[in-house]
DNA sequence: GCAGAGTATGACAACGCTGTCTTCCCTATA
DNA sequence: TATAGGGAAGACAGCGTTGTCATACTCTGC
């Protein structure tokens, strides 16, 4: 492995000189830039990432913390970002953070003071976990993360439009001739995943039609509870003809508890979800859902942490229309 | 932050005592082993893992490769190695591989050359690269991989049992009553999965059943594939009247093609998957299929590079019975 | 009582890079 | 012509650890 003193005995320079080519500084002239660029080619030299970190202050990490059950969300934010650093010249640490209580505190600790990351990167719902962004804030740590809620000084909160998604779907719902229907919502902790229903409601109220309270059953973003709260929704006197579930999990249960209960979908009952996980795909009727650009959303947030700047895309979810949804009925 | 240094000073010691209480090194008095000890806790001293890296030789650091697309699968085995990475005082870097040409070995070289990790973790279908596999072998870089097939010295290949589940599979659908059964097989490129089927056969043959070649249809691992698998199947003249799809994409396309032609499941058709994917519990009829232990796999393939021996424990793949599976009809 | 063989401890030089300071030289201005 | 100003390049000292070697001290066994 070429260190930096064979590039520049090569180039016949000092260390100093190949350093300032190598981090583009200024004040190298013209002339020796090309000939500390060719050393470092014919050599096929990189600058050891450890050594830069122990002298400088960067150490080119970033740490991805996460506790995110839906592996297909978490893979394709990881994703994203992982290739997005790769492109920046940085590395990507996972670290899946427990949800108990204290352990998450020691476990950023250790984390810091073992590879001070020149980042955090954090996802839904850590990422509107407050006590975990004050420790963070505390340790002067970089931070970026996805829809958080909380307004915290010295992050960069990518900001996705939720609302506007859950507006979609109600104006999908709506064009499709539904009035009545009915909404699995998020757990309270998922602060980004509930304004999806702020949405819903506003478009719903633009063409007339207010959220029945009755109609709004709150689940735990999982199969199990979309089971549950489809089968409160279904067995009311006045079920609704089309349901919204705020992801896909839960849009899953709904699907299977109309199954079971006999309904045909999307003929006696409409089903959105959201997030265009796998299983939406290969459900029975393919589910109609919301998708989420994940991979571009790991990428900006890898360029805000990098660059220092929050001017992330906006970015666009797309309804993505299967058959899980018809008109309604009479 | 405290460095050596300051514990040093604490305990009245020289840095290098307190490097070696550290590194758990011999040849240090209980006496003064304790006074350290008690300077790091007061301190809360934590080594910088890039000037350990630097001066030793380890960095702490452990590469995992991946390029599988089903997040359900790389998601369980990468969150079960971190939190062993994390009990070990490693960590986990992961980078996702493109799974074209030469890019690969380009990327290889970037990591080594700037990290220099311990160790590289590989799963399947990268764990039978051939080509990385040398690769890595020349770079000496010590290399873990899940069910990999070609053998490879200085590698460590943590095995599965593959065959036995697949046996597992046809001693169920026996016992069901099933006589003419249909396979979904995996791409050449998967070999490890490839067991399954010979596992399976096995089976078949103690049962006195032979595996018909016109039963046994290739698939890609994916969804789509799985339609067309299983619809080439199912317009047989003779259809089977259970097909055992090798993973659960596949099971879940051919459980989409049942669903259109209008065949019942499980009273006309069993299905059995592979892999149990959150996608196989939310499916309709919720699909039976084999559970490997991602997280165990994880952490035992940790274990071995870290300690430098491959004594992997005996996975355990457990059938997991759902409503896809059901007796043979008349 | 003394060589020989540990055992415990520390001094010091790497490791590969970047930050700071210094030197040199060239140009613009009075 | 003298002088300041600034661009280009290098010397050198860390950054926080570990490896190597030197040193002092403690046992053995005869």
């Amino acid at each position: 492995m070429p260190s930096i003193h064979d590039v520049a005995a090569l180039a016949g320079v000092s260390i100093k000189t190949v350093s300032r080519v190598v981090n583009k500084a200024p004040n190298v002239s013209a002339q020796l830039r090309d000939r500390v660029t060719a050393a470092i080619q014919q050599l096929d030299y990189r600058p050891n990432q450890s050594a830069r970190r122990l002298a400088g202050g960067r150490s080119f990490m970033i740490a991805f913390l996460y506790n995110n059950p839906a592996p297909s969300y978490t893979g394709g934010i990881q994703g994203g970002a992982a290739s997005r650093c790769r492109e920046l010249g940085y590395h990507l640490v996972v670290e899946p953070v427990p949800l108990a209580g204290d352990e998450r505190y020691a476990l950023l600790d250790r984390l810091v003071a073992a590879l001070r990351p020149d980042g955090v990167f954090l996802i839904p719902p850590l990422s509107d976990d407050p006590q975990m962004l004050q420790r963070l804030a505390e340790l002067k740590l970089p931070c970026a993360r996805i829809a958080g809620s909380a307004a915290v000084a010295e992050s960069f909160n990518i900001q996705t439009p939720e609302k506007a998604a859950g507006r979609m779907v109600a104006d999908h719902l709506i064009g499709l001739g539904h009035r009545r229907i009915g909404v699995v919502a998020p757990p309270p902790s998922h602060s980004a995943a509930r304004q999806r229903v702020e949405g819903f409601r506003e478009g719903l109220a633009a063409a007339g039609v207010s959220l029945d309270d009755a109609l709004c059953v709150e689940g735990a973003f999982d199969f199990p509870s979309g089971i549950v709260a489809g089968e409160a929704l279904l067995r009311l006197a006045q079920p609704p003809s089309a349901i919204f579930a705020t992801n896909d999990d839960m849009a899953l249960g709904v699907l299977t508890i109309a199954h079971r209960l006999g309904l045909r979908v999307p003929e006696d009952l409409s089903v959105v979800g959201f997030d265009d996980t796998p299983a939406s795909l290969t459900a029975w009727p393919p589910l109609t859902t919301v998708r989420q650009p994940l991979e571009l959303m790991g990428e900006a947030v890898i360029d805000a942490l990098v660059n220092g700047s929050a001017d992330a895309p906006d970015f666009l979810f797309e309804l993505v229309e299967r058959d899980s949804c018809g008109p309604a009925a009479g």
